[in-house]
DNA sequence: CGGAAGATTGATCATGATCAATGACAGTGG
DNA sequence: CCACTGTCATTGATCATGATCAATCTTCCG
């Protein structure tokens, strides 16, 4: 179960056995959390880092007219805020999906394996990176593609994070979110979540049921939202994909 | 002009004489780039740090289909690209809104700074932070807000923004944006930004000409769209605003 | 003055939101 | 074991925000 983070940070950067001994040693204080329920709240003074050892979580606000919006997925391996307990106070809130396993990793013990291991601090820095390149990934898929590519996006996304950490079996994995989480992760009403996965069905590109999802065919899903793997920075997946000329004004046509 | 940098990041700690010199001293090798240039591209082996001290700047993408995504803005004092320069390879590209001057930064001085500084140290750490807060800003932007609110929401965060660093005068700032920028940083139609920009201007909460934007009442646009700026996490300004109960299943109501 | 980029306006279209039921299903208590 | 309840998914009908298409109009600049 813990061994999600180090073979996620194995995919970033070699490690030794004293490494991922330091790492194991992390975990010690687990929590078990219920599904639907709170890490730390917008307003809070952060202290703690919380890990994700098994479960979904995610991170979200809301707004003052009762609308919420998700604002990442964290699956096992992941750090929920790496870096935010620098701040002042929380400026958002970190709940669980499904029910969690997570660890809260005080900051000092964060600061120690920084010191004294190098390959994981680097390891740590392209974590938190990456993340960052992840929303801005979330936000070019809110701003630039329509529902359905949208949705095919994020499970592409979930494809390879997951795969990551070895939780994608027969091109499956577990997706615990209702069509709300999705409705409000991707800025669309529930129905028409509904509708958008229904269409992906009809064109047999995923199945779901059971809170799982099955990929029919990942390279055909893939091109049908144009996903460029780029931005997860993998050490293996590089694109293949259409490049396109950059400098302004759109250059319309494909 | 080099003091936007130093005066933003007092606004976010105290800093002591010495730690002022030798932010002044990384800004050497300065570089006039015209409008509409690349300052960095997609597929680049990042190495240096960009620094804008004058003009604006923005990050963005292109889609296989041409659609461009503007996923930040950068204003005087603003780092382009602060910790990116770590990963393998550019995800995107950051070009010149207006005539800039930005200072490339070798790696080697911000890490050489970050050694002997520990409150510029701080402070950029928080810079940083703070970058990622405003793009989960932007993201909630996108995918919650109308397009007026969405639009005035731009206008109150660039205004606290450019306050920070002394460029707002008489509640106006420099508002180098064409339409069809604004347009591609919120996911909208140029068409429609300019009608969305007439109604604001017919609310008589903002103007808008020869490039400079003057928000005729800052409290009553902040209003207008719900602006809680705690995510800037500036020293000063805290909120007032209405405060919602977290909890999932977005409560209905006002 | 001429040309190009950007802004503006109008007409029409369509994606996705809203409103209103109904269905499926899991968990709970009698 | 089964009715009861609440949550989540599904479907249909209608609405509206914002996109698209097509002209101008303005402004800026060489």
């Amino acid at each position: 179960m813990q061994d999600a983070l180090i073979r996620k940070l194995e995919s970033f950067e070699e490690l030794i056995d004293a490494d991922r001994e330091a790492l194991r040693a992390l975990v010690s204080r687990v929590r078990k959390v219920p599904a639907r329920s709170d890490l730390i709240r917008e307003g809070d003074v952060p202290s703690d880092v919380h890990l994700i050892l098994s479960g979904y979580a995610c991170r979200y606000k809301i707004l003052p007219d009762g609308q919420r919006q998700i604002m990442a997925y964290f699956v096992p391996g992941d750090f929920c805020d790496l870096n935010v307990f620098i701040l002042d106070q929380m400026d958002h809130n970190i709940g669980t999906i499904s029910p969690c396993h997570a660890v809260e990793i005080p900051r000092q013990a964060i600061e120690e394996i920084m010191a004294n291991h190098p390959r994981v601090t680097r390891a740590l820095m392209w974590c938190a990176l990456v993340d960052e390149a992840v929303l801005r990934e979330w936000l070019v898929n809110l701003g630039s593609r329509p529902s359905d590519q949208r949705i095919a996006h994020l499970f592409c996304e979930l494809y390879l994070r997951l795969e990551a950490v070895g939780h994608v079996n027969d091109n499956s994995y577990l997706f615990p979110f209702t069509q709300n989480e999705v409705a409000d992760t991707m800025g669309l009403s529930d129905e028409h979540v509904n509708r958008t996965l229904r269409e992906l069905r009809r064109l047999e590109l995923i199945t779901l049921k059971h809170r799982v999802l099955t990929i029919m065919d990942v390279e055909q899903l893939k091109a049908y939202c144009g996903f460029n793997p780029n931005y997860l920075h993998l050490r293996n997946a590089r694109w293949s994909g259409r490049r396109q000329v950059p400098w302004l004004n759109s250059v319309q046509g494909e």
